[in-house]
DNA sequence: AAAATGGTATACCGATCGGTAAACAAAGCG
DNA sequence: CGCTTTGTTTACCGATCGGTATACCATTTT
């Protein structure tokens, strides 16, 4: 399944033929529409389940149920983790540019919307105002995607040199915004 | 030549596919390839130089040569406008997501370095300290394509309400953003 | 009028596309 | 043991892929 979406994440839906699926996954043709009847588009479902399912558990519910800072922090973590800090990209970003997203529009509209709703939640009670919070919620989710793109585009997939890359360097603007964001009152 | 690029914009590289590009442009094959003896390989790159000399006659340029504060306001109306108010993608940022990018890496990097590199050079000549405008002209950039993302993720695309769409309170943000950068003392 | 030019339409190429079917192997289980 | 279940291999399907070749048409040039 990680193999899975690697393929749908490098070379887009319509990118990832059944031959380099077969190819990474090391499965015949008969294995995979024997997992997944439904062809390419029932696999592309899965995965974009499966990565909704790992957002959900290491990100969305802790920005639910965790006090807001220890949410915010592990969102962090987690986001930089899951994104290897910009050299890997969001496969439901990546599915949202193209006529892909047509396909799995519900899937794809709602990781994002979940996604801006918890953190809108998290910021709130974190005892942002109610606009402020919903913008900065929306700008943060907007800003990780963006910083994908930018990344990718400027070809900072070096295994070395973690340190300083458009990705960690939006990412720590983006916290920077969250603390002060926080101590100062609400604008 | 807008009508292929609309092609590659809706569908991707991979997506693009002959058939549809006839469908789109009215041109038989032969015809693509009398203009493109290259192929669909060559389709883009024209593609990708319309769109980079589009931006560098009504972006880059006016970012270069005009005072700074007339150069951002003509970079937010242009963008807007281009974007159709998020309506549109980017056709750079979409081939940077995928494994397209590495076929066409030198364009694709050249269009954000440069844009980046323009915005930076306008915001140090509106009075910001090096650092400062270096940031924030990464962060604009890339809020932009993190908005697109978001943008067509949420399916806003509907023809009516232009007002209060992700990608125009996205564009609203960074114009304040750079206005209160402009005001205030750089930090 | 003849020839060359710029562009188009059409048929065709091998390769690959997503998808199906059937034969087959290996356990699980009575 | 036989029988089913689960999974894999393999061959194959029609459709479409990107690309080529050729014939054709409308100008323009000579």
């Amino acid at each position: 399944m990680p193999q899975l979406a690697e393929v749908f994440r490098v070379h887009g839906f319509e990118g990832a033929s059944l031959s380099r699926i077969r190819a990474e996954t090391g499965l015949g043709k008969g294995s995979l529409y024997h997992f997944f009847p439904g062809g390419k588009d029932e696999m592309a479902a899965a995965v974009l389940a499966d990565v909704d399912a790992w957002f959900l558990r290491e990100v969305f519910s802790p920005l639910d149920s965790l006090p807001p800072e220890e949410g915010l922090a592990l969102m962090w973590r987690a986001v930089d983790g899951y994104f290897a800090s910009g050299r890997r990209i969001c496969l439901v970003g990546a599915f949202a540019l193209d006529a892909t997203r047509d396909r799995f529009a519900a899937a794809v509209c709602g990781y994002f919307e979940r996604w801006i709703a918890s953190l809108r939640g998290a910021l709130l009670r974190a005892g942002l105002a109610n606009a402020r919070a919903a913008a900065l919620a929306e700008d943060l989710v907007l800003s990780i995607q963006g910083a994908l793109v930018l990344s990718r585009a400027l070809r900072e997939d070096a295994p070395a040199s973690h340190k300083d890359t458009v990705f960690s360097r939006a990412l720590r603007r983006m916290q920077d915004e969250v603390g002060q964001a926080l101590k100062r009152p609400p604008a």
